[in-house]
DNA sequence: AATGAATGAGATTTCATTCAT
DNA sequence: AATGAATGAAATCTCATTCAT
């Protein structure tokens, strides 16, 4: 692996186990055993590294979020779930340094809501698909509603588990606890004849969650 | 008042405009018009006068959330997120430096687990109290996860609101559809009969965010 | 005195000595025995320091040129070639670094213009009371030619010194000479009667600048 | 044209523009589309290019000043300033660095004194050659004075346009009114018949520099 | 000749904290 | 209680220079 790339990606393992502020330019060059120095030769400033990694953020979720084909299944809302999680396991330092990035670089914010209104957009397709193939049973608001409930449990479930447990390091089993706790959130909707297969999900990812 | 309570409030102040990272002992004490000799005559460190904005946080969350008499209504239920969105908003910086505060401070995550355990088995309680008044129809598996996701819309709206607009400042009435989203989580479970209230209580706040 | 000023008058002494770009923060708070730190205490950054140094520059530069009353002779002549190379000689470096330091600060740079204009005013005022009281003569052409002179002669006198000699460090004498310098600039100019007196100031700095 | 020369044709146009000190050996090599590695190859280091340069400036002082034959006229005269101010917007960077560079370099330092005594003894020739052929009335004295004065015009003229303006880039019509300022040196010592011809040169330049 | 990654010393600056008064 | 000058460690960043290829 090129340089360059093992800087983004110690960046990325730095960040997720001590939080982005915490790690200085020295920590990453000296996690790799390369100089300062180099470590500025390959980027500019520290700001250019967390935009590298936001754009691996960026290409995570949008090879994440396609569209599939076929009709919408609870099954498929599981693949959709799964994918999120990967994603926010991968880059949970960003999640838990959200406010603090976003404030500071007006770039990175601008980006970070482009991605947000089009993962909000699919989410909304993704729930009305459901609703059409008789699985849940919403009215428009409550879709809107449950839309930004979503985006924020995915969002901040890291750092809620990071503020929950005295263990510093959250673990993927934390992470499958989210999927249950997202499931959660749209299982009330479910009609007669989805909801057990709603249970039949939940309880495949709290199995998994209680390893 | 007295200097040690103003440093308090003048922090709080600060770090809800500012973030707490950004601010320095020294903001803090030219925010107030005294030395930094001073600001470390009554504190410590800065650790010290963050443990003291906890401590306050403790005591308004106690305050909040003592457990009222009488049968439990969905009017109650609106008080107890009237209250816990003030607190939000008093301490929202908190929230949105929470990973970062704790992970570096074992202490505080220690108090916080434990008001966290109290404010999980109080909510437990409401929720409880709201089914036998027939008010609510859920499972105790169900209760669990709504438990947990009220804990996390609480702790995280400010956040998710901070990341949502390119506005920094994030205003009262963001924190109102906080509200409407927490009554957006129990209402799926709401009964036949209760269906109404929760709707009237929903639009109430949703009139009252969108000021 | 105080460190602040103490900070300014080392400054000062080590530009001088040693040039403007050469000296960095550290040579200077190491140079009067304190902290880095500490010098950052009492100015922001280097270019705080050089503005503080400026404005001592502009009080010299202000008391120094005062107009006097009186009819204007080449003893007064003579005076204000003193104050000039008093001014010059305590602000060398200065000079020696004009260029450079006006290039990256466009507030010194315009403060410099101004003082300049009221500098080029001035000599234009005492030209031609020396012109009226028939002490030189010229036409107003060549009066602004002869401004331009002997601004250039005094802001790089030092320069050129230090340009032709191999000893770095340039002394007092040298700085007469310019003065003998800026006398022979005005000498071709003198009439009959006047003549006698230049040949005589001229002689005197010569002397001087020979020690 | 061989990359050693390219190297040295590049410093100067980029010294030309932004200053000897605030150009890097990467602006360099990047400026030219080669490697940093590349560079070094063909130099030893920053100063080793420098010493190239001014190996350039040496031989452009060198045929511009070489004595010519026949008798001397005010138009000689005239040529020679023409010369000069080439050379010196050629090197102008270096005429506005000449104190830091020659500071920090003693072989330089002994070239630029030797190639100054070479410019004063021309300059000596010229002017006594002027005074022979009845042009200029001087005495010997006055043209030491003279002399210096001349080279500090040809050397600091374009620096003292630097400081004057807040234009930037010096253009060439600035360095044209640096010859008006020569002749204006030159000028008062013009005996009767000659002093019409001093007048139409510089009517001819002040022209030139007034576009 | 040339590449370009890598080095390392050092410059600027920040900030929590101390200490004499 | 309070001042404010001072400290020192560390963070960010720059740049001339080297070196393996």
């Amino acid at each position: 692996m090129k340089t360059k790339e093992r800087i983004i990606q110690a960046s990325i393992e730095l960040f997720n186990e001590f939080g982005e502020r915490a790690i200085t330019t020295n920590h990453i060059a000296a996690h790799l055993g390369i100089s300062p120095g180099n470590l500025y030769y390959h980027f500019r400033n520290k700001e250019d590294i967390i935009h590298s990694v936001f754009e691996e953020y960026i290409s995570h979720m949008e090879t994440a979020f396609k569209p599939t084909e076929g009709p919408m299944t609870v099954g498929k809302l599981a693949d959709y779930c799964d994918e999120a999680f990967s994603s926010i396991w991968r880059f949970r330092f960003f999640y838990s340094s959200l406010p603090g990035i976003l404030l500071r670089d007006h770039t990175l914010q601008q980006r970070y809501l482009n991605v947000q209104e089009a993962v909000s957009g699919r989410a909304g397709v993704v729930l009305k698909a459901l609703r059409d193939n008789g699985v849940i049973i919403i009215d428009d608001h409550a879709i809107e509603d449950l839309i930004q409930l979503i985006k924020l449990v995915v969002a901040f479930w890291i750092s809620f588990q990071m503020c929950q447990s005295n263990d510093v390091k959250v673990e993927v089993p934390a992470v499958y606890d989210g999927v249950v706790k997202l499931i959660a959130l749209v299982k009330p909707y479910a009609s007669e004849e989805a909801r057990e297969e709603f249970e039949r999900l939940q309880q495949n990812y709290r199995a998994r969650s209680e390893l």
